[in-house]
DNA sequence: TCTCAACAATGATATTTATCATATAAATGT
DNA sequence: ACATTTATATGATAAATATCATTGTTGAGA
């Protein structure tokens, strides 16, 4: 098994917090895994009982709307932590995690977190201070959906996984969404989100190089975003 | 200056969880102000150094988009406690507070709850979990937001009302928004939220009586929010 | 009581977005 | 390598929503 002290993730996450010690204990009751890409590591509705560490790769967050289609709240990578939420509230998951590529997740059970809780300040502090982050994040997010127009919110999703996940050498976007997920990043439908991508396309703004995207006028998106 | 001890509100937030000596602690350290109808609590972008506790009144959190306009992202009423995310994070505040009716708030500085933070777990699990709340509501609302009609999110918005602030007498919705109001509540112009209330009370689901609304049909309505 | 300003309502129209249909291109399994 | 599925693309059209213009209503303050 191997050893959380000397995995470098732990460093972006709350667990930085977390001494040799209390590291060690992690080391001894996690458990880790290999999620395809595809995979679920957990479901909406379902009780997840610990959070996941995730060591590589990128997953969805996703929640099912009633009109049936997924709706992708959130994406999150490497380093970060899931499940924090169902866990202090209490509660099944109100999300699924979807892995958008290959994965290793690391699986540490809620006791021992919580016992965690307890004792180190800081650490408690850093989950804290990630789920306001996550609350920060999700009330600007309504706001856009609420008040953009698909436009918009098509040029800001774009800006923003280029800023995020970055280019490839190729300069086209590192992280590779289907149409279909991107339409329900942004809260459309897949063909109008692939009819704006048409659009910017003819624009100059990006150009699709087989279901690859570059960006080519980030200033220009800037503008249409807000 | 009144004594938090015998304040009755505090059993419905976090601060419950605090005891007789604390209590104390916070009644001579907190200040007591009345806001009238329509004014700030406190404003997107403002540093807030502690946390709300509203004693009487109802207020909404409003963002401002890009486009200009307000949205109204939550409605937080008597017992509630404010600005307790900006406080954790150790940020501006991200949503402005503005009265709905007159209040009494009380505002205990940031410095006596993160002393509570240490010494007590309790309230500060409390203060977790409903910020946990908080992200799970937001969430949920920005999908809604971005994959139902205008016409569900106002049949939803208007049960959502109902459930929470009850009905007066003669059965009008008991918390009086404008239809500017509400149209910011579901993420539309205001045209077409009266419009939609007209076509409403025309089908016999609400009724309009002035400014003010009935539900005459809430398991139709309940149906076409979904 | 009158006046003005703010709010509510509605029509006409433009714009945005979804839906349905179909074509093409790319990926996958055998 | 071929057939079959899946993803991308685009046109035609319908539906939803926003915008602009106008009128009616209400309530607060002079």
């Amino acid at each position: 098994m191997s050893k959380c002290e000397q995995c470098i993730v732990r460093e972006f996450s709350s667990l930085k917090a977390l001494n040799k010690d209390e590291l060690i204990r992690i080391s001894e009751c996690k458990t880790s895994k290999t999620i395809k890409k595809g995979e679920n590591i957990f479901e909406e509705g379902e009780n997840v009982n610990g959070i996941f560490c995730i060591k590589d790769g990128i997953c969805k967050l996703t929640k099912l709307s009633p009109n049936g289609k997924d709706h992708i709240v959130k994406l999150v990578t490497k380093g970060e932590l899931l499940g924090q939420r169902s866990m202090i509230s209490d509660e099944p998951a109100n999300l699924s995690a979807v892995a958008l590529e290959d994965m290793q997740v690391c699986f540490i059970p809620k006791a021992e977190i919580l016992g965690f809780f307890d004792k180190n300040n800081q650490f408690s502090m850093n989950v804290m201070k990630t789920i306001c982050g996550d609350l920060r994040l999700a009330d600007d997010h309504m706001v856009n959906m609420a008040q953009k127009s698909v436009k918009e919110r098509l040029a800001e999703t774009l800006i923003y996984l280029h800023e995020t996940f970055g280019t490839n050498a190729d300069k086209t976007l590192k992280i590779q969404l289907s149409r279909d997920e991107l339409a329900s990043m942004i809260g459309t439908a897949t063909e109008s989100c692939i009819r704006l991508l048409s659009d910017f396309n003819k624009l100059g703004l990006i150009e699709l190089v087989g279901k690859k995207i570059v960006l080519k006028d980030i200033p220009k998106l800037k503008k249409i975003a807000d």
